[in-house]
This record gives structure tokens, sequence and C-alpha cells, in this order.
RNA sequence: UGGGGCGUCGCCAAGCGGUAAGGCACCGGACUUUGAAUCCGGCAUCCGGAGGUUCGAAUCCUCCCGCCCCAACCA
């Protein structure tokens, strides 16, 4: 393929293409997108597919994305969600100008819509029960049967709906339903609802409505509103697009809109529905929306995935009609990605050894220069203090190596980083028999990590100077369930990680980290990225792991006890 | 058994009649003051299956198989 046609297919997809063979036709003059979510939760990584869609499809084509709340039902939709998609949307990276609208605000033209459909005898305000209009409704096979109050009379119907409208009738008594045709193949069009009564108080229009409308009533009416032009959601809605363009079809709506299914995304180890992920919040299985281990931007923001990462995912996974579960390995690849470019180096102990340099004068210590980015040099350097006694990761050491282990043991000189060649003398061990300091000595002619006479070490390891050191706790986060396909054979919950987070809580700092940013990932070099927690306090810092480094030799362990 | 969709490498995904892109994962190897990053190499004679049309098919036709969605006064 040349490079002018790889360039011409990257970042293409079934959506664009329509776009622009619709734009080249001259279908319509601009593109103009909406981003409609209900305000019934937080904003997930599959909301973002949408987002990254929408917004982005707007920007691509010089057209603009509405950020449009789908709020026709108060019963379960509240402010602070309002609030919430609000924010996430913005660090997700987009701006949706003025255009930010709510189906509610359309809700006086809507009704007066509905009425119109009754003028035209094209819609009925039923008193069929809830339970007996759903046997009514027929089966998958067998066709609905009509309510007694399908000929219901025009002036009727209308006194009736106005009567409704007026707060005479408690909720469910009445609802107000399109004549379609009941022995449809597909359910929506056996005269589906438009208005039910609901005596709810409404986070935006308070106490001015008992009824409301349905979400196929309001959605592609509030889209010929806005003049959108490209309607697009989730695969599970193609079924209502007959139901979609009815409506426009039998309105005088001020635009024809199109809708266009794409599938909805699913990450192994993650669950991505609303009604779980409130539960989670609800019982207390998480902290919050906002927990790390959580699916949703607010999390992902907690855990310190930078917007960036999640856009760069998206864009990786395309955009496509077939159901499909991205491995959630793809997205750890997208954090990493991006933050090895970006994210300052420093160094951190979680499980300290104390490693204690015997030929380095007591009372004594000197300042290192360390590099912030191999990746970026416009990033500079810091100064790291050294001293006498450090602290080293327990892993890094091992007093019975096997063979392909290359850190430090007894006798055996590795380097510490930016530091020096050390090397091992005496293992010094509790009553238990557990390995609780190392003594080591030190080459003075190493500083900085290379030694003169060009004498090689296999190892280079992380460290910090015990005296200097800051105290943290750092959270580190493993799948929230144990199965790539939660709840596949039972209850959710079921599947739930009981070991989903673990926190260590004698970690040891290099001091530079008390001037890291909450939410900003740094790498702990060696380990991986991370970043400090909101519930960081002054003396008692902190940090989470947004994603850990590849690690070959854990690699090469699993292999050794897979063999084993 | 009704209606609507979808099936291309372990996972995503290009491809739109001219002889299978790319990414993730995985496996080698180089390099390395992060066992990271980077770099090089490997990884579908085959596109759910079977027929057919054609000089030529993943792409067109027929039949079959499998999976997903729909029977809320949710979205």
């Amino acid at each position: 393929m040349s490079e002018e046609s790889a360039e011409r297919t990257a970042g293409r997809d079934f959506v664009r293409d329509i776009i622009q063979a619709d734009l080249d036709a001259k279908r319509c003059a601009e593109v103009v997108t909406r981003f409609p979510p209900e305000p019934n939760g937080y904003l997930h990584i599959g909301h973002a597919k949408s987002i990254c869609l929408n917004f982005g499809v707007a920007q691509e084509f010089g057209g603009r994305c509405h950020l449009r709340f789908d709020d026709t039902n108060p019963a379960k939709e509240e402010q602070a969600y309002i609030d919430a998609i609000q924010r996430d949307v913005r660090w997700l990276g987009y701006d949706w100008g003025n255009h930010l609208f709510h189906a509610s605000d359309y809700f006086e033209q809507l009704y007066a819509w509905a009425e119109r459909l009754i003028q035209d005898g094209k819609a009925y305000v039923d008193d069929t029960p809830l339970e007996q209009m759903r046997t009514m409704r027929g089966t998958l096979t067998e066709p609905g049967q009509a309510s007694v109050y399908r000929d219901r009379p025009v002036a009727e119907n209308l006194d009736l709906f106005r009567r409704m409208r007026a707060g005479e009738f408690p909720n469910g008594a009445r609802v107000l339903r399109a004549k379609i045709d009941l022995a449809s193949g597909n359910m929506n069009l056996r005269d589906p609802v438009l208005y039910r009564i609901l005596h709810v108080a409404h986070p935006r229009t308070g106490t001015a409505w008992c009824l409301y409308p349905t979400y196929d009533f309001a959605h592609g009416q509030s889209d010929a509103i806005e003049r959108i032009t490209h309607s697009l959601c989730t695969l599970e809605f193609e079924d209502h697009r007959p139901l979609y363009d009815w409506f426009l079809d039998n309105l005088p709506v001020p635009a024809r809109p199109r809708q266009y299914e794409f599938a909805r995304l699913n990450l192994t180890y993650t669950v991505l529905s609303k009604r779980t992920l409130t539960e989670l919040v609800r019982h207390g299985h998480v902290s919050g929306w906002d927990d790390p281990r959580m699916p949703t931007l607010a999390g992902l923001r907690r855990r310190g995935v930078p917007p960036e990462a999640v856009r760069d995912f998206v864009r990786a996974i395309g955009m496509a009609r077939a159901n499909s579960v991205v491995d959630v390995a793809m997205f750890d690849h997208a954090v990493r990605e991006h933050l090895n470019k970006v994210a300052l180096r420093r160094m951190a102990v979680l499980r300290p050894l104390k490693v204690v340099i015997e030929n380095y004068p007591e009372g004594q210590s000197e300042e290192l220069e360390c590099v912030n980015n191999p990746e970026d040099a416009s990033a500079g350097t810091r100064r790291v203090p050294f001293s006498r006694e450090l602290y080293i990761e327990h892993d890094d050491f091992l007093e019975n190596p096997p063979k392909k282990f290359f850190r430090l043991a007894p006798g055996r000189e590795v380097r510490l980083r930016s530091a020096y060649f050390i090397t091992c003398r005496e293992v010094i061990k509790n009553a238990a028999g557990t390995v609780v300091e190392l003594r080591c000595t030190y080459d003075p002619a190493t500083r900085g990590g290379n030694a003169p006479d060009g004498r090689k070490v296999q190892a280079t390891m992380h460290w910090v100077s015990a005296r200097h050191a800051i105290a943290a706790e750092v959270r580190l986060y493993h799948p929230l369930f144990t199965r790539p396909d939660p709840g596949a054979t039972g209850d959710v919950l079921s599947d739930l990680n009981p070991q989903s987070v673990e926190a260590l809580s004698a970690c040891r700092l290099e001091p530079a980290l008390a001037q890291a940013s909450v939410g900003v990932a740094v790498q702990f070099e060696r380990l991986g990225y991370f970043c400090p927690d909101p519930d960081s306090e002054s003396g008692r810092a902190v940090f989470n792991r947004t994603v850990g480094l590849r690690d070959a030799w854990a690699r090469v362990q699993a292999a050794g006890a897979a063999n084993r």
C-alpha cells in the first residue's frame, strides 16, 4: 500500500465514509452531531467512544457537536450527574461551546407535536393497565391486539391528553400512544408509548410537568430541532430507527436528521453496564464513582490516566458494526504509550529493604543528578540525595538467585541508578529468618553509574536515601473482576475480585515526589506510572498505580512456574 | 417459528472483483545506567461453511451454520 493511501485510510471508518459521501453529494451543508447522555449515572470508557466519535467527527469535518442531556425520565435523573457529565466531557478534551441543550428544553414543542398527532388521528390516549398492555403487545411471533381505546374520537383524546397534562390522573393511569402497526415484526412499531404520567419533579423543569415524553418521542425531534445532521448511536437502537423516521415523517419538523448505529465498546475484565456500576457504588463495593478501579472517566482520571490516552485508545480500537470485546491490554498499552513520552521519572521503593553502605562515611550525604525523562531532553534533570543508609526494593535481592536473576545477591555487584555500583557483603536476618538488612560496599569511582575500568553489571536498580525519603502509601489496583467476561455465568457480583486493591503502607519516595500533583502520573522507575491520590494529606502521601510497566522478569518467572 | 444486525489471525480492525493493511497480545534477537523504551524478525496460501458466477471472489449469487439485539409507561 502506498504511503498516500495508508494516509487516506488512517482514522477512517464507516461513519466518516457516510458523512463524507453526504457532504460530497450535498445532502447536507455542514456536519452537526450530538452526544446525548442520560444524566442517571457517570460517564465511562464506553461513553468515551461515543464522545470521541461525535466530537471528533464534528472537528474533522469543520462542524459542531452539541451536548444534549436526554432528561426525559426524572425518576432516575439528578443534577449531580448533569454536573459530573459536563466535567468529564471537558476533561476528555471536548468543548460544546454554547451548544448545551436538554431534551427538557423542548418539552413544550414536543407536547404541541403530540397534540398534532392526536389531531391527525395518529395518536390516542390509552387507559389499558400496564400489565394488560404488555400481554396485548403480542410476542415476537404473534401480532399485538388493539386496545379498546384505540379508536377513541380525536376530541376525546385531546381532552384526555390535556387533562393528563393538567394533573388530573395518577401515575400510570393513562398513556399517549402512537397509532402505527400492531402486527409489525418490529415491536417498536406496535403503538409505542409517547407520554406517561409521572408526578415527579424534574431537575430542570421542576414541577411544571407531570407527564413526560419517552426516549423515542423525544430523541429524533430534538435532533431535528437542533438540526443535527448525523445522529450516531449504538447498535441496540437500530430497531428504533423506523420509529425515529416515522415521527420525522409525520410531524412538521424543521430538519431531517439521520440515525446511524455503531457497536458499543466492551472490555475484558470490565463491566460497562450503568445498572451494575450504579450497584457497585450504592452497595459500597467501590468507594464511589471515582474509585480508581472503576471504568468511569472520573475513576480513570483519579487513577492517573491522561485524557490523551483515552482518545488514543478509542482511535486504536476502530469504529465498526460488529459486536466485539476489546482486550483491556489494549487500553493499558495506550496509557503506557502516552505516559512513556510525557511522564517524569522518579524513584520510589514500594517494599523497602534497608541497605547500609559500610564504606560510606556516616553522616555524609551528597546529591546526584538524575534525568527527568530520557524520552524528553527538555524535561531536564533533578538532584537526588544519597547517603550511607538506603532502601532498595525487597524483590531486587535474592539470597539464592536462580539462573536468570540479574539483580542483587550475596557477593554480587549491581548499579544503583544514577549513583554508584554497590556489592553485597553481608545478609542480615531477623529471628524468623527474614532478610531485614544488607551490608554493602560502594565503589566511589563509579559515581554517576559508570565504572572507569569499563566493568559491567547486569542490573540497574532504583533506590532511595533512608534519611531523605518521604513516607507514602501506594495503592496497587488489579482488575475489579476475576473473569474476562464478568457475569457470563451468573451474578456479576460473584465475579468481583476480592483483591482488586492492594495498599502498601511502608513505601519510601525520593524527596522530589513531595511536589507531585494530584492526578498527574509520574513514572516510578522500573515499576510503573503512579499519581498522588486526593486522599493524600500533609505527612502522609497516597499514590495510585495508574498502570505497571511491562515486566519481562515477571514473565520469565511465570513461565518458570508454569513449567514446574 | 417474527423483525433487525453481525461473522477476516488469540483480541480489535482495514479490505468494496485483480490475487489478505495496521494495532494489541505472543515468540525470537539487537541495544540498554529503567529486565522499561527503542530497533529488527516471526506470527491468516487464507477470509463461518458448502455450492455457483467469473480469466480471476474475502469481495457477486444461492443455500446452510453460528452469534448479538428487540416483547419497559428505561435510555
